[in-house]
DNA sequence: AAGATGAAGTTTTACGTATAACGTCCGTGG
DNA sequence: CCACGGACGTTATACGTAAAACTTCATCTT
């Protein structure tokens, strides 16, 4: 038979449809007996019934359904947040429906085709500029993630101290002795590489001696490894430490030092940045910045639920934390 | 204001709700003249005009979308997959949700919690018999990818040949010389890693004078040096091969072995499966399995939409391909 | 000229649910 | 003995869309 609908519930129980939506949606105190409820829920269960959703989010007008936009799915950064994301929308009876971006993090190409339920806001993760056109243009609630704070678009934004876990990193290879730095930084214009750049240089101030080359990498490791090989055999004295902007860029650093016959960290200290499973999973395994994923999710998802409720979210910077391993040491010259 | 509605487009072009509809639709060929539904699409575009995604799905009783059941989101595979899905299904109007089982390869608990617009049908990806139960107590057209194709609840299977992928590797590494195997074996009990472990005591069987060892690991790097750490000091001669059920296994592994003081592939080779981002991030880059991650995805998808139109799909073993790169060498005693 | 055809719409209905508004019966206080 | 309010339901309606069925009017055919 066709999939049952209220109304076939409660034909087999012997009372209205309205009854039926009563008792489901458990509220029949003192408008259904006892001895009535049980048999409805009863006839439910005998007949496997499951509510339409489409008929009850037209009715309510709201999906209770929220849709988060990654750049990508190969990062378990986001796969951190959106753990954190959907546990907070469980709670509150809600849920996470993922959009990967096709496009890395460049403009998310019609998301809600994806999406095709309704939805009740948007939670954008990592997003570049610009990048969600026709997302602001459905006028849903946005929250955005690790993104431009200055982006007023957004109902409310979850960040992460990027600034200082650069300046931490840096002042880490300062401490260690470290005087000639590489910077690979990812090639592509979003907030947050942005971001890592002016922390170093800025952190690089206290140290008038400190010199600093940047280089632009793809964010995979072997176009990583390749910009890592152009930059170090480049003209000039040799870089003592490589700062990434994450840690795929490293993990291609890394490839590019030891292709060079160098060692790490004895000759070349290399950073990362994110804290992902990569860093662990290489050799040796990378200093790197760990970043609070699921609490960004968790955070986010908060905010988004308080803009629904519309209460005015606050937003703060979440602190990251140094992680120390094996890939950072004393130059050795 | 309020969202408008296809009433409010049909007030401002000055004609009836169903013309919007017909217009909108793309029906309207000899129904409406060309003067007016320019006019329509005039006023729906100044509004701002979204249609009501669950009003229309009720209405046609389909939403075209369809749900993806993955076990993990750290795995680029199941990326590939999602890729692969998304790209057939958006060639034919349909939508693909995400639902990454928060238990990993175990139950899928309550999927449609997250994905709460009624679905079309379900592809589940890699899950464990029996983790599927409430899916299949919604009897949805439901296509089960790289699973045991005994399973006769799903209306279609999409497979990869995993045994002969196992095969290849095995007699890759008996050409090479190997006679003495250990198999890091995931801790799973799925049949994806059943499949493995048969194929390569099967392929065993053509050198009787090779030894296997079997040691179970979970599906962490962290874990499975660990347990590749403990195989590989027992007792008894050491073996010259690992073979690893995926590519995170391997990266364990090869962790382990450089622990123990010994050179890949030197002393000792180690084989992935699935040719992850991961297998060419580590060093040295792993000698795996190629899956044809994408198109198991589209032909998933493919499947499903033959289902949807009550057709019978015909399901085949994919095939994988060896990809011998700098983890595997001759044995050197 | 009478009917047929076709273009260009409109009116109406159904999808399945949630809930406001409305009965009905019965025990009870005044 | 009558009004009254609770307990226990039912009836009716709205959500926004798609599409079947219907209307109107001008043109074409014979």
């Amino acid at each position: 038979m066709a999939r049952p609908t209220s109304k076939d519930v409660a034909h087999a129980a012997g009372v209205s449809q309205a009854a039926v939506s009563l008792v489901l949606g458990d509220k029949w105190r003192g408008r259904v007996s006892e001895a009535t409820a049980e048999r409805v829920r009863a006839a439910a269960r005998d007949l496997g019934y499951r509510p339409n959703l489409a008929a009850r989010n037209l009715r309510l007008g709201s999906t209770r359904t929220v849709l988060l936009v990654v750049p990508a799915l190969t990062n378990d950064f986001f796969a951190r947040v959106y753990t954190g994301a959907a546990r907070i929308a469980a709670a509150h009876d809600f849920g996470v429906v993922l959009y990967p971006s096709p496009d890395g993090i460049g403009p998310a190409k019609d998301p809600f085709a994806s999406a095709r339920s309704a939805l009740d806001g948007v939670i954008a993760s990592s997003m570049a500029a610009g990048a969600l056109a026709d997302i602001r243009g459905a006028d849903l609630p946005l929250v955005m993630l690790d993104s431009d704070p200055a982006d007023t678009t957004a109902a409310a934004h979850v960040n992460v101290d990027l600034a200082d876990g650069m300046r931490q990193m840096t002042e880490h290879l300062l401490s260690l002795g470290h005087r000639r730095f590489l910077h690979l930084a990812a090639d592509v214009d979003s907030w947050t590489f942005a971001v890592r750049a002016d922390a170093i240089a800025h952190a690089l101030r206290t140290a008038p001696d400190a010199t600093l080359r940047t280089e632009h990498a793809p964010l995979t490791v072997h176009g990583a490894r390749a910009a890592a090989e152009r930059a170090l055999t480049a003209s000039g004295p040799r870089p003592t430490a490589v700062i990434c902007d994450d840690d795929i860029i490293a993990a291609g650093a890394c490839k590019a030092v030891r292709r060079l016959g160098l060692r790490i960290p004895e000759d070349i200290s290399v950073t990362g940045f994110d804290d992902l499973a990569l860093a662990t999973a290489v050799d040796p395994e990378l200093t790197t910045i760990r970043m609070p994923a699921e609490l960004v999710g968790e955070r986010g998802m908060g905010a988004l639920l308080h803009v629904l409720d519309g209460k005015q979210p606050q937003s703060d910077a979440l602190p990251v934390e140094l992680v120390v391993r094996d890939s950072t040491a004393p130059p050795s010259a």
